[in-house]
DNA sequence: GCCGTTTTCGGCCCGACTGTTTTCAGTCG
């Protein structure tokens, strides 16, 4: 796949271009495009055989022809040149909070500054005074900005923003001068990472909301302090931003502070075509406030349906909801089961009964305990007498709970072979079978995508866990081919897990469109360790929604006779 | 550079906060 180096490449020009002054709407075509083809659930090199380049929004003939040149040639001549224009560390001045093209350009051509370290020293030696429009307040926010930079604004997995967001809110929802307050931005489209927190107030006194927020207890540096609007940086390094609104411009509020960016534009412009103006306020028909207190009023006077925060990415959602036709997106309560759950017969922390009596809490109608097979050591993979007495303690158990159903179930490990390691006949004993790679990550792409086909093609196996094996912040991807493995689930009916693990997410939003695309049906489990990680089940229904996913593109929806049947080959 | 339920040319989302300015440009989201 060579989309996220094109879209790279594009973003980059747009830097360029933008230190160079160029014309904005240039600029932002090439932003655009590059945000656009990070979006694609298909490889760009597909549709450039399909000749559909011109069919991603923002392409066309001009990058559509860079776009193949680079497939072709793994280079783009008009890059290579602008690359040359300027100083190579130039471009990563623009990751300095506070600095931006025109700074960058200002301080490149009053002072020859070419990368970072060049700018840190020549504040050091004090060679930045005397540039016009640079004071002594510019140079201690650089410096700041940079010490930022040094520290790496990371971003945090979905549940790690829940968290910080969290503490900001529970003690300002305590505030009598707060009427009603919501998260935003990517925490609210629920990706799945997030950098900055957006909080979003309504009140009638600001003031107080400002000094409260500025002054909260996990707060380090003030950003910037307004009479509406304000930013902090939190001990952690997050950037939390809050905003307060009258009562009447809540829903235009929110829906300009979810975003995405693209979504908001492309919002607008669709607003402009109908005579209207939207901003954070409202919308506006001249002067006049036509809506503006729900998002779902908006929509209404747009003519178009509500469009769910999770679809909000510019990706084809606002042209259905104007057909109407969006899809009706799944929800938790949708779900009658988890099918990955471990217990103390392997590395999980709770016994059977504590897992099935947590599950039948949550409302769940059965859930399959998946304990480790007999090759995966490190996780007391089981033998076969320990699946023989599991067996009865599970029977027996079922026996007991009334309107609830222990599925018999395991995680096997296709080893380096593409084999399982249990035997056919103890394979078929099973209720779910859940199949994942968990050694040998260091294959080639070829042996990798085999040993997952092969698995597929086992009769047996009903789930591919955790498919592409990313682990947030440790390791990547398997290097595996993607769309081989779809087609592989696809025709052998095996089905492909969305694991709800904060650290996985794996599949992820992309990859579970995608799958969805194909008509490959998927499962969205846990992968508990502990009674506690059942509650991840959330994050897995989030990138479920990201992916335009129903509840009928989901097995675990399906009452316990029709799922048994579904995941028979 | 893209794009078209007014357009193949002339538009292109919109506003808060900051710092350095006396009215605004730059940055950010």
């Amino acid at each position: 796949m060579k989309n996220l180096e094109i879209a790279q490449i594009f973003r980059d020009i747009a830097r360029i271009l933008e230190i160079k002054g160029e014309n904005i709407f240039r600029i932002r075509a090439y932003e655009r495009a590059a945000q656009n083809i990070e979006g694609l659930t298909h490889d760009i090199e597909d549709l450039t055989r399909q000749d559909k380049l011109e069919e991603i929004p923002g392409v066309g003939s001009d990058l559509s022809e860079k776009i193949k040149e680079f497939i072709k040639t793994g280079k783009i001549k008009a890059y290579e040149g602008l690359k040359k224009s300027i100083p190579e560390g130039l471009l990563d001045l623009l990751n300095i909070p506070s600095v931006g093209p025109k700074t960058a350009k200002l301080l490149y051509e009053k002072s020859g500054i070419k990368n970072v370290a060049g700018l840190e020293n020549a504040i050091k030696k004090g060679r930045l005074k005397g540039i016009f429009g640079i004071k002594e307040k510019t140079v201690e926010n650089i410096l700041k900005g940079i010490e930022v930079l040094k520290r790496g604004r990371q971003r945090m997995t979905l549940a790690q923003a829940s968290f910080v967001a969290e503490e900001f809110v529970k003690p300002l929802e305590r505030l009598p001068e707060v009427k009603k307050i919501s998260t935003a931005g990517s925490l609210r489209r629920q990706k799945e990472t997030v950098r900055d927190i957006d909080i979003l107030i309504v009140s009638g006194k600001p003031a107080g909301i400002m000094k409260a927020f500025t002054k909260a207890s996990s707060v380090k540096d003030i950003l910037a302090e307004g009479k509406t609007k304000s930013s902090v940086r939190t001990k952690e390094d997050v950037q939390v931003d809050c905003r307060v609104v009258e009562d009447k411009s809540f829903g235009a509020a929110l829906l300009y502070f979810t975003g995405s960016k693209n979504f908001n534009i492309k919002l607008r412009q669709l607003a402009i075509k109908k005579g209207l103006k939207i901003n954070e306020y409202g919308v506006f028909k001249k002067e006049k406030f036509v809506a503006g207190r729900t998002e779902e009023g908006i929509f209404k006077l747009l003519g178009m349906q509500y469009v769910e925060a999770e679809l909000r990415e510019d990706t084809g959602e606002i042209e259905l909801a104007r057909k109407l036709k969006l899809p009706e997106l799944i929800e938790l309560k949708d779900l009658k089961g988890d099918l990955h759950v471990h217990s103390k017969y392997s590395d999980g922390s709770n016994s059977i009964e504590e897992m099935a009596q947590a599950c039948l809490k949550k409302g769940y109608s059965y859930a399959a305990i998946t304990d480790h097979s007999e090759s995966l050591k490190i996780a007391h993979g089981m033998n076969l007498a320990e699946l023989k007495k599991k067996k009865t303690e599970i029977d027996k158990l079922n026996k007991k709970l009334k309107g609830f159903r222990i599925l018999f179930g395991t995680e096997v490990d296709i080893d380096t072979e593409g084999e399982i390691d249990y035997k056919d006949e103890v394979l078929r004993e099973f209720d779910v079978v859940v199949a994942a790679i968990h050694t040998g990550f260091k294959q080639s792409k070829e042996q990798l995508t085999d040993r997952m086909i092969k698995a597929c093609a086992n009769k047996y196996v009903h789930i591919i866990a955790h498919p592409t094996g990313r682990l947030w912040g440790a390791r990547e991807a398997y290097d595996i081919d993607f769309d081989k493995i779809l087609k592989a689930a696809k025709e052998t009916n095996t089905h492909l897990e969305i694991n709800s693990f904060p650290q996985r997410l794996d599949l992820n939003d992309l990859q579970s469109r995608q799958a969805k695309e194909m008509g490959i049906k998927l499962a969205i489990s846990t992968d508990s360790h502990t009674v506690d990680q059942l509650e991840a089940i959330k994050f897995g229904i989030s990138v479920a929604r990201r992916a335009w996913l129903s509840k009928n593109d989901v097995i675990n929806t399906l009452p316990l006779e029709k799922l048994l049947k579904e995941l028979k080959k």
